[in-house]
DNA sequence: ATGGCCGACGAAGTCGGA
């Protein structure tokens, strides 16, 4: 800190405002629409995309350049998929990350000793001196299932390639669909979900651990009602405020404390062909 | 109050999501 505070000091190291956000858009060529008219209006420098279901190849790249946004991403088609718009700037991007567990193979769909599939699940990117990670945690499925247990080890890995990932960076954010509610008041009802995956405390401790290399989660305002960030698309379960909040920005402790404004996009999460999660949206102050 | 919605794949019905 004295060194960068010289820097400073010296004309070389300025602050910024960066404004991050993270979204799980449920598939990116279905939400174009929805995605260029959020951009145009909420102006963020970066944001971090979750399932965009698009190979990297397929990516829609010109009409988010039209905007003055480059990108990163990786992707399977189909489903998963991530990737990081930026219009200050993507260098040195990395696709998944070292001992990343694979998916659980369906023995019915595969043939005996196939290996376990890597999917696409985290990118990472410099923007402007931060370091950021666009995340999308394994679902879990239901507590029994084979997917619960690569979840846990998913989020085991992740935990010791972002401690390395630290050391090096220390101007760190990690964004994305967490599928993970931190505490029961992150659900609508706890008591709905006893019995379920993201509220289990195995997750929490997965999630807790993340947390104890130095990161903050950022708490975001909600524009209406309890902040949460997913809701179901059946049953009018947004109209009834029966959401969780499962997707996060978890900064390092460089990052949490210039944060500005935080909140959560709940009008993204309305009208025509909204995706099940909405933004959030973080303004911070970072150094270069 | 997860049967009930949505998207992908592919061209009808499954799978996955959380």
């Amino acid at each position: 800190m004295q060194a960068r505070a010289a820097r400073f000091a010296a004309g070389r190291v300025s602050m910024h405002r960066v404004r991050l956000a993270t979204w799980n858009v449920n598939s990116l060529p279905a939400r174009m629409p929805r995605v260029l008219e959020w951009l145009a209006r909420v102006q963020p420098e970066v944001l971090c995309l979750q399932e965009t279901k698009v190979t990297a190849e397929a990516f829609p790249a010109a009409e988010l350049e039209r905007l003055g946004y480059a990108h990163v991403a990786d992707g399977e088609g189909g489903r998963n998929g991530v990737a990081i718009l930026s219009r200050v700037g993507l260098e040195g991007a990395t696709r998944g990350f070292p001992g990343e567990p694979g998916a659980p193979i369906t023995v019915e769909k595969a043939p005996a000793g196939t290996a376990p599939s890597l999917e696409r699940r985290a990118i990472a990117a410099t923007c402007a001196g931060v370091r950021v990670w666009s995340l999308y945690v394994p679902n879990g499925r239901s507590l029994d299932s084979p997917h619960f247990a690569y979840k846990l080890a998913w989020l085991a890995a992740l935990r010791a390639a972002i401690e390395a990932e630290l050391s090096a960076c220390p101007q760190l954010a990690l964004c994305g669909d967490f599928n993970v509610a931190p505490s029961d008041r992150d659900v609508w009802d706890p008591a709905a979900f006893i019995g379920s995956t993201h509220v289990t405390a195995e997750e929490r401790a997965a999630l807790e651990q993340l947390l104890q290399l130095g990161f903050t989660d950022v708490q975001p305002r909600a524009l209406k009602g309890a902040p949460f960030t997913y809701w179901d698309y059946r049953a009018g379960m947004f109209h009834r405020g029966m959401g969780m909040r499962i997707d996060l920005v978890l900064l390092s402790h460089a990052l949490a404390g210039g944060v500005g404004d935080a909140y959560i996009d709940r009008d993204a999460r309305k009208g025509s062909k909204p995706s099940d999660h909405a933004p959030v949206v973080v303004d911070l102050d970072a150094s270069v």
